[in-house]
DNA sequence: CTTTGCATTGACAATTTTGTTAAACAATTC
DNA sequence: GAATTGTTTAACAAAATTGTCAATGCAAAG
């Protein structure tokens, strides 16, 4: 229970990190109030006077989370001026680099879309639609005239991105997998550079050759 | 909300149910034995006669499906005595067949695996050394003699397990990503039934041609 | 028919968890 | 330096949740 320092960084901004921290551990329902007070170092009523309830916190992470989501989804598609083996193959690194660099979220994308009551999914509906409806023609387009020529595989871009979120998220909610991998212990680095190259691998052999 | 009907079944059958589906669906902390025992048709008091705790609840509950996913992993090996391609192929989609019966399952092992405590995972990690270490190096084997014979790309059989365990299990941890897919609102079965062979063609052409 | 043993219930107790409030405190302004 | 404003706390209240228990029901055995 590492207490954050209020000093430097801000209350309500100490509030946040912890709150982030605790609702991607254990989820809504499994996060504690006074356990994020605690880990920002505050009372617990402190919480309650900026963020008023535990419900209204949430919000603000989950928001954080989403962009950040979308943020990364968005990486997949690459470089639109690369030649497309090259431009796909950037894609799937960039994306698994970033989700390493936040390695619970997948865990709370996952959990969280499966809670979403309708509402907030006529709002993931919307981001979808503005945030990537664009790239996807894009993408496919650039798929059609690879394949029309030969040089490429015929299949739809929204499958193609699925697969790429498949493996690159599938690589860390399984981390904990590494535990409980037969034969020599590998150090996580080892094994998510290990996952990387072999995403890249699958999909490059999906498309080309 | 509605009620089993403890008549046919038994009560603490209709218990056992009632918690799967609960727990299945909120996990562990967001469970309510309350709930658990409307659901059953019996009153709570009668929850905590057969189980004690909600926590002795819930381990029957994990080990039962803790089995399930431990089964279900098993069929990715396929049968050995086919050829190799035929029997990946087969494996993929036994593998995938099951986890349609049961669309819940990924979520809550994959969150169960991230919660446990290390006398958890030493348990697991018996369970993985005596159930699929065989399999592995047999599927092992199998491969490098293909891959000598230049009929298959050399793969190490762990990682191949993981692509097919990460593709399948995705297709239903992302199900509700249905309601958010852009274009033409397809439905489930059509949706599972094009992941499926999407999965299939994807680790047909990683290893063979 | 009564006893015995298990099943079931309603009411209650204990604990946990979220949320509130009045008062103390600190910083900024006038 | 008094007033004002916003921050923080301890103590408390309310609600939700798990767990217990004595009393009741009920079916099978004697």
């Amino acid at each position: 229970m590492e207490v954050n320092d209020n000093q430097a960084i801000g209350t309500e901004a100490a509030i946040l990190r912890a709150a982030e921290a605790e609702f991607l551990e254990k989820g809504f329902a499994g996060a504690r109030t006074v356990a994020i007070a605690e880990k920002a170092g505050v009372t617990h009523a402190l919480l309650h006077y900026y963020f008023r309830t535990k419900e209204q916190l949430f919000e603000r992470i989950l928001k954080e989370k989403m962009e950040l989501v979308s943020s990364s989804v968005i990486r997949i598609f690459g470089d639109a001026t690369l030649p497309l083996a090259e431009r796909i193959e950037s894609g799937i690194r960039s994306h698994f680099d970033l989700l390493a660099t936040m390695p619970g979220l997948p865990r709370f994308f996952i959990n969280e879309l499966h809670a979403a009551d309708e509402g907030r999914m006529v709002l993931i509906r919307q981001a979808v639609a503005e945030r990537l409806g664009g790239l996807l023609e894009g993408l496919q387009r650039d798929i059609d005239d690879a394949a029309a020529k030969g040089t490429c595989a015929p299949v739809s871009a929204v499958m193609l991105v699925q697969d790429i979120l498949s493996l690159n998220m599938f690589a860390f909610l399984s981390l904990p997998m590494l535990e409980v991998l037969p034969g020599a212990t590998v150090s996580r680095e080892e094994y998510l550079s290990r996952r990387k190259e072999e995403n890249v691998t699958l999909i490059l052999k999906r498309l080309f050759r």
